[in-house]
Parts: structure tokens; C-alpha cells; sequence
DNA sequence: GCAGCTTGCACAATCGATTGTTCATAATTA
DNA sequence: TAATTATGAACAATCGATTGTGCAAGCTGC
């Protein structure tokens, strides 16, 4: 009922008649090396427990220097790719004994700013960040505080980066795609391409992926063809919806680069009980479980993000600065 | 290159030749009321600029005793309930100047403590319990610590929560499903109920819903149609096997608690290439952009998260510690 | 020409925990 | 017994920012 104020090392030190550093030793275990009796430092525990003490780590953080956090900037909760890795960057943080602070940003470059300077004043020792806009301005930024930084899902020049082999990963699923288009027996044609940033790193290095596999087939693949709108339900669905009334047919396969572009496609291709896409292969760089469910010829990417963060926190743990990418191959299922 | 410490206000009081509570009330706004001159000021501003000073928020709300942090927990991230809920309360929290910290703990009650247990010692100002197993127990450790908590999604005895209102939601989705049973000419019958956990508060009330809507069109639930097999898509999958082996015929109507009890009844259901649920009439409470497309027959309650989190946070704004459960009406999509 | 007021800023205590140092008292050794 | 060492714990400085208080210098008015 009462508003019980946090007690503090002094409120134990009182009640156990001895001083704060006593009950500081104890407490954080150093009071072997400070020579307490065992007696003593079972006394102060059982106050402290009594008390419902909780260390304040604000204070213990300004002593030491030391926060023991460590930040991650997401672009977006809301999709299976991102949501798995806060969930196991957490997960794989407090295992280290970190106290992971994770915050969205969607894909507002002002906000990552502002995000990354409030993880900085809250003294992360390094910061995660993933899909950011501009990862080389954040790392600036970072290393005016001394603060380590490590990019995810998109690389950057100034600090060490893992990201999918977005080549690799978009050269087998077009690939596939072209095979499900053969089992058909459908003639080889280009395929349609759909989402992304024209100017991002991951849409320019998938794209290379998907003209190489037309190549393979010796197929030319055609530039009015590929359709960078961006990220977004409503933007893709527009597209498509463009592209079809300048386009008499749409091609039979179609590559989508992330599962928010395929929500618009399908919605687009459901809209008034129609079934635009039926029988259109489509292969989706990304992956959620319902989406796959949608039709069996929908194949899908994933990102092997266990891999990703076990590679990342390798970095973070040996503290690496040096500049690299590292490139993990995503999974493409099924098969 | 060289590991750049962080710049503190005394760092800059040298350079300016002046005082650290000067440099500190100019930078934090005060200096107006302490008769500090506009040109000292500017000086102090352009050298924290050039520094790039970032304040040290550790030692600010020490003094203080006003971390500004606002945390919450949830259970997950991968479902778009939650992860809805986490990114509308980061934007909500920033709005209002404070800086949230989410974090999920996997529904394991040991890591919902773990979890109250950290943010406390970050000296958070209050703490959300969203889908917590034993919101209660975490409230009382709060308290204890003069922390106020606040239920989101499950109600609690000791603090002010906010949830759907899952009678009526659950009422509104059984009558749908068996208004859909009537369209398809289907003669009525005791739909099935799958998922969730026969304990937990929002599973008893969409419980009491589903009956109350038997009840309504005359028609008697059946205690063994009532499957509360728990969260997760294989225990679904297995719960749904187990029961078509049991049962000769499944019923065509289906009332699924959660996406991912959706999940894995899906799964199930097209395991091997089968289509174990053509024409079953499924009702979700939860929602799904790609479920929702998985088929016509498919009826989903969307939680209504916007509204959900600002009734929420009109409590925390008023630091209301009323005990009360404020139910908010979910969304039955389509329709 | 001096009391009294304003202006502009520095000083010092403080938040809670940590840690190098000091210092009694007890135990051991010479 | 005196000198030395070991034991157990208190003291005080410190981390960086905040804030109540103090105090010169400049200005006003009589």
C-alpha cells in the first residue's frame, strides 16, 4: 500500500549495523577478497532479501564504467524475419550476462538516429543495428562515444557486418522458381520482380541473384520487369495492379523480396473473391509460416538467423572491429 | 581510430573555461533560470556539439532518482498481437518522452521474474505485464520497490489491467461461425474449440463465449470437443490427430484460440498433400494477414491493439494504481 | 560614496554503488 | 614479552549530472 521507496545498500548497512561497502562486497561478491566473515555476509543477505533489495544499476554502472548493456535497433517487429531476431538476440544476450535493450525504428532514418543517441546516453556498450537506413552514420555516431557497432541484414563500411548471402539465396530461389515453372511444363520466360529499394544494398545484391538465374537459362531478363516499390502491403498491391493494365498477361513466376510485398501481391490477387495469381509460381525472399501455406507454389527464404546472431555475437564477444562482411546462406524451403 | 571516451560536462567546462553546473544547466535547459548569460550559452552549446557530447543518462537520473524508463514485457514477438503491441508502445512511450524497454520472456514464468527483476534494477519508472503467466506475482515484487505495474492482455488482482473483452469477442466469433455453418446449408452442431490453456483467464472467458453462443442457438457445446491443448503449433497439430483418430468425423466448424494453434492445425490439416479441413469453417481469435488469406472460410478477431494501448496509457499517464479491468471490444474481421 | 539590488556564475553536496586505503584488534612468531 | 602478521571491517574518493547556496562584480538610487 505504501509507496515502499527502493532500499538502498545504506538502508541494509543501517539495519545490519555495518557500512555500505560491507554490504556492497557482499552483495556483488567480492566479500571473500575483502576478507568478511562468513557470519556477517550471511546476515547482510538475509536483510537484503527481507528488504526486497534490488541493486541499482545506474549507480553501479556510473561506478564501474560499466552498463552491461547492449542495444539492437529492428526496423519492424511485425514480420517472422525481425521478430526472431530480437527474440534470439535477447535470448543469446542475457546468456552473456547482457541486458539487451531492443527498439523499432520503421525504416525512419530520423528515428534511428534518435534511437541510437538514447542508447548512447543510456551507456550501451555496443550497439546492433539491423536493416538501418544508414548504418554508417549511426557507426559515426558510435564511435564518437567510444561505442562498438555491428551491423545485421545490411552491411556497412565502417563497422563489422553479417548478412544473408543475398546473391546465393536469390540466384537458387529463381532458380527454383524456373524449375517449378518447367515442371509445369511451362515455356521459360523473365520473371516478374516485385519490392525493395532500387538503392539498398540486399534488393541491388538479390536482383544481381535473379539476372544471373535468367542467364543460367539463357533467358534475357527484362528491366520493365523488375518493380522496386519499396516496402509495404499497399505499395506492391498498387504495382501489381499498374503493371497489369499496361501489361496484357502477367508472367507466370514472379519474385517477391520480402513477405510484406507478398501480403500486398496477394491481397491484390484476392481482391473480389478473384484469383489473379492462380497457377503463378511465386518465390518470396523471406519467410512466415502462413504465407508458405498459401499455395504449394510458393516457395520461400529463410533467413538463418540462429546462424546470423551466433556469427554476430562471435564479433561482439571478441569485441572485433575489424571491418568485414560475413555472409551466411539463407535456407530456401521447401527443399 | 582511437577509442574515444565518452565527453563529460566537465570535459566541457574545461574547454570553455567554466563550471560543470553551468555546462549542465545549459545543457539541459535550465540555464535561463540560473542567470547564465546567452554568450556563455552558445559557447557551452557549440562545444558539446563539436565534442559530441551525448549525456550520461545513468548519472542524470541517479541524481535525479528519474530513470525516464518505461519497460514492458511480453510473452512473444512473432505473432502479430504482440509484436503490434510492442511497436505501438515504443512510439506511444517516446511520445511522451520516455524511453521504453520491451523484452520477451517465452511465456517461462521464471524469466518473467528474471526479466521484472533486471528492470527494476534499471530503475525503471513503471512496467507493463503484457501476457504475463503470474502478472500478480510480479506486481508484488514492484511494489515492493515502489514500482507501478500495469496487466496488458491478462488481468491482474494487484494492479490496473486493460484487455479484449474476450466473452463478447468470443461470442460474436462463435455466432459467426455458425451463421457461416447456416449459409453453407450445414445443419448445426457443437463446434470444436482448440488451443490455449483450460487456466489462463482469456482462454476461460472466449470459453464462456463459446458456450454462451452454443447456448444461444439452442445447442449443447460438447465437453469433448473442448481441446485447450496449449500454445503451440505442434501440440495443436498432435491434439487435432489424436482427436480425428478418435473421432470419426471432425466438426465443420472450429474455433481456434490463438495464430499459432492456427498454425499448426493448418499444418496438420495439409500435411502430405491432403486437405483434412476443405470447407470446416474456422474461427480465429487472433489475427493474421497471411491466415486471413489462407481461405474464405476463415474468420479472425483482431485484438484491438491502437485502442488497447491508449487506454493503457491514459492510466500510466494519470499513475492510476486503482485496481480495475478495463475490457476493450476486439474486431471480428471480415465483417 | 555607500547601502542594496541584480546579474552571472562557481562551489559543494548529493544520488547509490564500488574500490583503494587505513586501522583497530586478534593471532602468531621470534 | 615485544614485534610481526593476519583478520575483519570502516573510511573516503569516485563515477557524471543536478541543484541549493554563496559570492563577487556591476548597477541603481539617495
Amino acid at each position: 500500500m505504501q509507496p515502499t521507496k527502493k532500499s538502498t545498500i545504506y538502508d541494509i548497512a543501517n539495519l545490519a549495523g555495518t557500512s555500505g561497502s560491507t554490504v556492497s562486497a557482499v552483495l556483488n561478491g567480492t566479500w571473500k577478497k575483502r576478507r568478511i566473515s562468513v557470519k556477517l555476509a550471511d546476515r547482510i543477505s538475509k536483510i537484503a532479501d527481507e528488504l526486497g533489495y534490488t541493486l541499482n544499476m545506474q549507480a553501479s554502472a556510473l561506478r564501474r564504467e560499466k552498463s552491461g548493456i547492449i542495444g539492437m535497433i529492428v526496423p519492424m517487429y511485425d514480420n517472422r524475419y525481425f521478430s526472431s531476431i530480437a527474440q534470439d538476440f535477447e535470448q543469446m544476450a542475457r546468456q552473456r550476462g547482457l541486458f539487451p535493450i531492443v527498439t523499432c525504428t520503421r525504416r525512419d532514418p530520423k528515428l534511428e538516429m534518435e534511437a541510437a543517441r538514447a542508447m548512447l546516453s543510456y551507456q550501451v556498450e555496443s550497439l546492433v543495428c539491423t536493416g538501418a537506413t544508414d548504418p554508417d552514420c549511426i557507426s559515426d555516431l558510435c564511435r564518437a562515444s567510444g561505442v562498438k557497432t555491428f551491423n545485421l541484414d545490411l552491411p556497412g563500411q565502417k563497422a563489422p557486418s553479417v548478412i544473408s548471402n543475398n546473391f546465393e539465396g536469390a540466384f537458387a530461389l529463381t532458380r527454383s522458381i524456373f524449375k517449378q515453372c518447367r515442371e509445369a511444363e511451362l515455356e521459360l520466360f523473365p520473371l516478374l520482380f516485385v519490392g525493395g529499394r532500387a538503392g539498398d544494398h540486399n534488393t541491388r545484391e538479390r536482383l544481381r541473384g535473379f539476372i544471373a538465374a535468367h542467364e543460367e537459362v539463357a533467358i534475357q531478363a527484362k528491366h520493365e520487369y523488375i518493380l522496386t516499390c519499396g516496402y509495404g502491403a499497399e505499395k506492391s498491391a498498387d504495382t501489381l495492379q499498374l503493371f497489369s493494365e499496361t501489361n496484357k498477361n502477367i508472367p507466370s513466376g514472379m519474385f517477391v523480396n520480402s513477405t510484406i510485398t507478398l501480403e500486398g501481391i496477394m491481397r491484390w490477387s484476392n481482391k473480389d473473391g478473384k484469383h489473379r495469381l492462380k497457377g503463378v509460381k511465386l518465390g518470396c525472399f523471406d519467410w512466415d509460416p502462413f504465407a508458405e501455406l498459401l499455395s504449394e507454389h510458393i516457395l520461400m527464404v529463410r533467413q538463418d538467423v540462429p546462424e546470423m546472431l551466433t556469427r554476430l555475437f562471435e564479433l561482439i564477444d571478441r569485441k572485433s572491429s575489424k571491418i568485414e562482411t560475413i555472409e551466411i546462406m539463407p535456407i530456401i524451403s521447401p527443399r
